[in-house]
DNA sequence: TGGGAATCGGACAAATATTGTCCGAATTAA
DNA sequence: TTAATTCGGACAATATTTGTCCGATTCCCA
């Protein structure tokens, strides 16, 4: 019951991304070493997050990432389920002979609950909402 | 991002014994025939549910499992933490270099804080009320 | 117009985690 | 004592995750 290291890739790479000038547009390669993670394993998960349309790929020289919107329209919850897609947390087989519960299943009903206030704060953070806590944490250290 | 089938089978047996007459003791046979699971599989993760003190077990001849507690007093969290253990859903390799989070880091924080809200759900359901509102449902069928 | 540099996409390989089996030991009822 | 059960550990099979590779495509630029 773990993200996989896919969403944590995706997510540092993001925000990577989110403290660049905006529309600079940034290897993979250049990526990967920030973060100290197999290039081609990463290239796959931008790959993914070009499908979802967080951020837009330029092929060719030159070519790389760059967000498709401002950090603070992209949320913690689209990049997950961009990197490694959003299956129920909890799935029944659900054959189970004695188990009336066809008609209405409680157990499903409370995981699917539990799931959705999981995503719920998970969408409410944004990337911009990440970076500014920080900065904000840096600034008092400072003082 | 799942639990495992661990879970499922968790709290489908432990749903069997809260159906079950007080006190009364089940073989592990028996509940994975109803469940329709391999039985060595199933003894493995009644093991972990005695050792979380969820059940209780009884060797040898005429052993078996009962519930060490009223349905009313055992939720869905703790079923699930007996059965897989409970990791944090999002686990930061943390060794960035340029991640200046070591401070505080917002993206682990907010995966504690959906974390939390997940398992409040969980935590919140007990077994009697996932068996009452069933009943209440047939009930309304059988009208 | 051609070469170099990047992403795309699919197939594949390696590593890890989950699921499932087996067996000897301990325990208990009859 | 025997049969029946759980206990606990080692092990095997399977599925998933992680990582690699390579040819195709695209695009900049000389």
């Amino acid at each position: 019951m773990e993200f996989t290291s896919k969403s944590e890739h995706a997510i540092h790479g993001i925000y990577y991304l989110s403290n660049l000038p905006e529309n600079s547009v940034t290897y993979v390669s250049v990526i990967a070493r920030e973060q100290n993670v197999s290039e081609s394993y990463l290239a796959k998960i931008f790959q993914s997050l070009a499908k979802a349309g967080i951020v837009s790929s330029y092929r060719g020289s030159k070519g790389g990432y760059t967000l498709s919107r401002v950090p603070e329209k992209i949320n913690l919850k689209e990049i997950i389920e961009a990197a490694e897609g959003l299956n129920p947390i909890f799935n029944c087989s659900g054959v189970k002979s004695n188990c009336s519960v066809n008609i209405h299943c409680m157990i499903q009903d409370t995981f699917q609950e539990a799931e959705n206030k999981m995503f719920e704060v998970l969408e409410n953070m944004t990337m911009k909402g990440i970076t500014d806590k920080l900065n904000g944490q840096a600034i008092i250290i400072d003082n």
